[in-house]
Formats: C-alpha cells, sequence, structure tokens
DNA sequence: GTTTAATAATGCACTCAGCG
DNA sequence: CGCTGAGTGCATTATTAAAC
C-alpha cells in the first residue's frame, strides 16, 4: 500500500463525486473519462487506509469517512476557486510596459543572453529598455534615481549600493572583477567611470593607480586598454565577450554589487515582482 | 545538457451488474 | 434483453528521476 498524500486532483475528483452523486457526472464535469474518475478513487481510498464511498455498480451512498471529508472538501474547494479566481484577474493586470533604465554593458553581457527565457514565462510584460550609467556611486546616484521618482522608468539595474528612501534596492549579485591586462606584469589602470575600486587591487594585483585615462564605459575603457596596453577591470559576469580581451586573469571582490532599484509604491505590483524575481534568480545564476 | 528508464495518469474498448 | 453506470486490461502519453 502507497501511504503518501493524496494528490489534489484525486480530492478534488472525490469532492466532485459527493456532489455530483455519479462518476459519469463527475467525470464530464471535470472533463475526463469515467474510468479516470474511477482510478482516482480508488487511488485516493488506497491512500487514505479507508473506503470514501459505497457502490457496487452505482454510487449509493458516503461512507461515514467520506461523510466527515466531503463537506470540508467542498468548503476548501470554493475557497481555492475565489482565489484562483483572483489571481487570474490580477494576472490580466500584469499585462504591461517595463522601462528598464539599463547599461548597454550589462544590457548586452549579462541579461540580454537570459531574455528569452524570461520572454517566455511572461510573455504580457513587455520590457523597454533605455540607456544608463554602468555604476552608480555618490556623483551620479542622484542624476540617476531621479529618473525613476520621475516615473521616467520603473527599474535601474547597475552596479552601486546607493539607498533612498523611496526606493527598494535590491542586490542581485556580488561579482568578481576580472582584471584583464594587456600585457603580464605591471601596468597602468583604465578607470570606468564611477566604479569603486578595491581597495585590496593594488596590493594583490601589481597593478598601479590609474592615471588620467577614465573611460565612460567598459567598452570604451576595453578599446582604450588595448591601444595603450593598460589593464582594466570587468565585472566577472560580463562573459565571455569583454573579458577575452584578457591575457591574464585575476579575480578582485567588487565594492558595488549588481543592484536592482525599483519604486516602493511599485514593490508588490506583479509584473515588477515579476521581473525582479527573475532578475535574482539570474543573479544567483551567474555569480 | 541530453538521453534513458521508471512511474503515474489517462483513454479506449470491453465486461459486469442492476433495473425496468 | 437492452440500457445505464461502474470496474478492468491493455496501450499510450506525460512526467520525473537517474545516468551519462
Amino acid at each position: 500500500m502507497t501511504a503518501k498524500f493524496p494528490s489534489l486532483n484525486a480530492l478534488r475528483v472525490f469532492e466532485t463525486v459527493s456532489r455530483t452523486k455519479s462518476l459519469k457526472r463527475a467525470a464530464a464535469q471535470l472533463g475526463v473519462t469515467q474510468s479516470a474518475i474511477s482510478r482516482q478513487l480508488s487511488t485516493l481510498e488506497q491512500q487514505l487506509g479507508a473506503k470514501l464511498i459505497q457502490r457496487d455498480n452505482k454510487v449509493h451512498a458516503l461512507t461515514p469517512a467520506g461523510e466527515a471529508l466531503a463537506p470540508e472538501l467542498t468548503r476548501i474547494f470554493r475557497q481555492l476557486e475565489r482565489i484562483v479566481t483572483h489571481a487570474m484577474r490580477e494576472g490580466e493586470q500584469l499585462q504591461r510596459q517595463i522601462n528598464v533604465a539599463i547599461s548597454h554593458e550589462v544590457y548586452q553581457f549579462w541579461l540580454m543572453p537570459a531574455l528569452p527565457e524570461f520572454q517566455q514565462l511572461y510573455p504580457q510584460i513587455e520590457l523597454n529598455f533605455v540607456q544608463a550609467a554602468e555604476y552608480i556611486d555618490r556623483q551620479n546616484e542622484e542624476l540617476e534615481l531621479q529618473r525613476l521618482l520621475r516615473n521616467e522608468v520603473d527599474i535601474l539595474v547597475a552596479f552601486g549600493n546607493a539607498q533612498l528612501k523611496t526606493l527598494v534596492a535590491s542586490a542581485l549579485c556580488r561579482p568578481k572583477y576580472a582584471l584583464l591586462q594587456a600585457s603580464v606584469g605591471e601596468s597602468d589602470l583604465v578607470h570606468i567611470a564611477h566604479q569603486i575600486l578595491p581597495t585590496s587591487l593594488f596590493r594583490e594585483t601589481g597593478v598601479t593607480a590609474p592615471k588620467q585615462n577614465v573611460a565612460r564605459s567598459t567598452l570604451m575603457g576595453g578599446m582604450i586598454a588595448q591601444q595603450q596596453n593598460q589593464a582594466l577591470l570587468v565585472p566577472a559576469i560580463y562573459q565571455p565577450q569583454v573579458t577575452r580581451l584578457a591575457h591574464e586573469k585575476a579575480q578582485v571582490d567588487m565594492e558595488q554589487p549588481l543592484t536592482a532599484w525599483i519604486r516602493k509604491a511599485d514593490e508588490r505590483e506583479f509584473g515588477m515582482v515579476a521581473f525582479l524575481q527573475w532578475l535574482e534568480h539570474r543573479g544567483r545564476k551567474t555569480s
């Protein structure tokens, strides 16, 4: 005898049979064959270790065990129906656009490869992408986060750890930098705007502090680094198009986690919850 | 990540029993 | 004896777990 918890379907089958007083009518109501109903019932009775329905060739009556179970199940399934109907209505509201502010690099080298998966999961949600800074620090946080507060965008994805009362920040992952060096040994670093350099970097890698080269983005930094034989810090989650530039690679912890900022007011909004949870899932997968 | 194996659920076609 | 509804054997399909 299999003594495991009965399936929801088997309980639903019994509940329907108890209401319709017939396997055939229950089958019609549930859109399956009578054979399936019969088997679901016998499996359920086997699992419960008790007969629920008195039957020879007709459903005659419920057994005491059945009488005890049926009204409770009816009540619970009614409640379940209300909950599901409600969820379906919420699901319709899910149909919406989300405006995502994100840098070219994070988009192309981290997010884009997985986007088809998201679109398959939530075809109702349309994502619009607009350009944002790759890194957020004290100097540009006001400018970038204001776009959320002014409702220009719904979510900002970038490296940084800025906090604002009216915004919710979720760290998606805390990646490491890959140190890309054009040539082995000591070399200057191309500094990418708003990148906070880890304190351990110079001690551990022998790279010298950046001088005048400040790039606006990782892509620009990559070009400068190649041309001028310099080193560059690139989030290791950028795979593999950017890191291919590397001759030698050392890993250093990033000070700024990859973060998603949203408005507090949108925290419980269905589409946003779906997108944010998916981003967090993707963050866990890539860190 | 893909293939293979095991298991559960289901449907079809049939049988069986009760009833008028 | 024919109709109706419940039960069963067998084949197919879907799902999950295991192996590679």
